[in-house]
DNA sequence: CTTAGGG
DNA sequence: CCCTAAG
């Protein structure tokens, strides 16, 4: 969704919490060290500044006691099943191993709930606009305009789910915890299950309501007890945005389960007020409910298909639980939620779209639409990825987002850097990818999104959250792999059945986009022993010097060869026949591909013919067919 | 536009 | 590979 009405501030999106140095005491009790960094697009860390820092030191120091909490728990039981990755924002730099991992699905799971929860309050604020707010005034009220809810939203559900995730994580101990008063809770709801649960999570929001009748002083004393610590803010929507957001965090936490959790969280209700502690057992109850069943859902969702932000925010959800658990209190989920939300990936987005959107947009639109779809497929290990993909659509809007996503992936990856495997699978989907499209027409409009799908999926399975490196289907991917003979024949078969429309989809791969005046051409591609060979056939049949001629008749089907490519490769080819000699052995240089003595040997030939026959072929093109024919004879 | 040659 | 000059 749009903007984030409700928060107020953003990190931008990379950022992380994390923290360590600050809080001194978490550091006591935390064996983890947490470091706040930002992670850049590229994935780097880079370490945050103060005023990042600042943002967030307030988790940090609530957290502090709990924290540690968290920490053990969370590695001994294993916090988040979603394995979103952090790719994208945020990310947690832990000392050890375990944690680590699991902060950082934490962190993912943190920042999909606090895009629900901006999403969801966003509705709610448009619904109040509207005069919904009718609406929440009983059941569920209004905290700030946060989150009330609507049940019919797929997306509330989408939470609900969520959190019962979560919790189902650590079902054992919720089950126990409690769930005393689902009824009561749920107030009125004639809604379905799903939405009745969230009614009983919102329901925390009736203490909110309370809220408005607080004075400035009691909601600080509220917000204390809340979040152990005091503020000095005096802003009371803030205040009262604040604890609201806390208290529904702290459902979460119930949820995420730690008894231990529970109980601290619950004393704290007890002391800051009644409302509190209804909410929190509220929250107890919801969560428990659905645990198992939930976690199921979720993750389902996420498989099923991002189509609908929902999905994402589902898989934050239990991010997000996952971080209480870990050891943030209600205000650290509280403050994540208000700040880092949403906006900052939205930013974070855009700025990767950006400046992909210059290379890859023009080629994506022309080629591969279908790319982009494919993505949509979730992937858990591809999750980084599928985040941004989504995130694009939000940002673009629609689906168009999604290709410029996987354009940026492509992009990434150079090509050449996936595993031989890889090419191997990408060779072959790609090119009865390409086939299909340029069956079904070369638009460019391929009408098949299974074409891109398969593709998609093999990525996905492949590559990993990191880096992603993609051949992509759009390309070639002809030459580039290690393995050159079942490459090379399918380079082969594709050229000759492709070659007639192929020109287009080749293009796309290997065009450069160049904005501006930089970029030129493609990504270099390494001539593949096959290329070797049907130029050194092209030179014999049309003779050396007739580039444009030769590649009409032998490279057509590549078009990233141009004729000039032809004549420097040539001419890269009579260099290493003759100076090397050979150095007894067929290999060439390290880094580019052994050329069989044959070609060298006949590349030489060739050569000499040109010395010689140059004369000839010069005179005239028409005899280019008895020239063939005599050097044939010669050779 | 195609070649040829230098970088 | 890229760029440019020359035909």
């Amino acid at each position: 969704m749009g903007p984030v009405t409700g928060i107020e501030h953003n990190d931008d999106g990379k950022l992380d919490k994390s923290s360590s140095a600050l809080p001194p005491r978490k550091q006591i009790a935390n064996p983890v060290v947490y470091k706040l960094v930002r992670v850049e697009g590229d994935g780097r860390l880079v370490p945050a500044t103060d005023d990042e820092v600042m943002e967030v030191e307030g988790f940090l120091e609530c957290d502090n006691s709990e924290m540690r909490v968290v920490a053990d728990n969370g590695q001994s039981l294993e916090c988040i099943s979603i394995e979103r990755s952090s790719s994208g924002k945020l990310r947690l730099e832990c000392s050890e191993g375990t944690a680590e991992a699991d902060l950082g699905k934490l962190n993912s799971k943190l920042q999909y709930i606090e895009q629900i929860l901006q999403k969801v309050k966003h509705e709610e604020k448009l619904r109040l606009s509207c005069g919904a707010s009718q609406f929440s005034a009983d059941k569920l009220p209004v905290m700030d305009g946060k989150i009330q809810a609507d049940p019919p939203d797929q997306e509330i559900q989408s939470v609900a789910t969520s959190l019962n995730c979560t919790h189902s994580n650590q079902s054992g101990s919720f089950d126990q915890c409690s769930r005393p008063s689902e009824g009561a809770v749920e107030s009125g709801s004639s809604a379905p299950a799903v939405y009745s649960k969230l009614k009983r999570d919102f329901s925390m929001f009736g203490g909110e309501i309370c809220l408005d009748k607080l004075s400035i002083r009691e909601l600080h004393e509220l917000f204390k007890v809340t979040f152990g610590r005091e503020t000095t803010v005096k802003d009371k929507q803030w205040l009262k945005r604040r604890i609201a957001m806390s208290l529904t965090n702290s459902c979460d936490v119930s949820a995420t389960t730690f008894i231990v959790k529970d109980n601290k969280i619950v004393r704290k209700h007890e002391d800051s007020s009644e409302n509190e502690n209804a909410e929190a057992s509220i929250s107890l109850e919801n969560m428990p409910a659905e645990e198992d069943v939930n976690f199921k859902d979720s993750s389902a969702a996420e498989d099923s298909g991002f189509e609908d932000n929902l999905v994402v925010p589902e898989t934050r959800l239990g991010n997000h639980n996952m971080e209480h658990k870990s050891g943030s209190e209600d205000h650290q989920t509280e403050q994540r939620a208000a700040k880092r939300i949403r906006k900052p990936t939205k930013r974070y987005i855009e700025e990767l779209s950006e400046n992909e959107s210059r290379e890859h947009q023009p080629r994506l639109l022309g080629s591969n639409k279908n790319i982009g779809i494919g993505y949509t497929k979730p992937a858990r290990n591809a999750s980084s990825e599928m985040r941004t993909s989504i995130t694009r659509l939000d940002t673009l809007g629609g689906s168009c987002i999604q290709i410029p996503c996987v354009s940026r992936v492509r992009r990434s990856c150079p090509r050449r850097n996936m595993t031989s495997l890889m090419t191997f699978l990408q060779t072959g989907m790609v090119e009865a990818e390409k086939l299909a499209n340029r069956v079904l027409g070369e638009h460019g409009l391929h009408g098949s999104n299974s074409d891109n799908k398969s593709p998609d999926k093999i990525l996905k399975l492949t590559s990993t959250p990191g880096k992603f490196h993609q051949p992509s289907a759009p390309e070639p991917g002809k030459e580039l792999s290690p393995v050159k003979c079942t490459i090379e024949l399918q380079q082969e078969l594709k050229p000759k059945k492709t070659d007639p429309s192929s020109g287009t989809s080749d293009d796309d791969i290997t065009t450069v986009p160049t904005a501006k005046g930089g970029m030129r051409r493609k990504h270099h591609r390494a001539w593949t022993l096959v290329e070797v060979m049907k130029l050194v056939e092209g030179v014999s049949q049309c003779g050396a010097g007739r580039w444009s001629e030769i590649k009409r008749l032998s490279f057509s089907s590549y078009s990233y060869r141009t004729s000039v490519d032809l004549k420097d490769k040539w001419r890269n080819l009579l260099k290493a026949s003759y100076a090397p000699a050979d150095d007894g052995m067929n290999s060439r240089k390290h880094g580019t591909i052994p050329i069989p003595e044959s070609i060298l040997a006949r590349v030489r030939e060739l050569a000499e013919m040109n010395l010689q026959v140059p004369p000839n072929l010069s005179s005239s093109k028409l005899t280019a067919g008895n020239v063939v024919v005599d050097r044939s004879g010669l050779l």
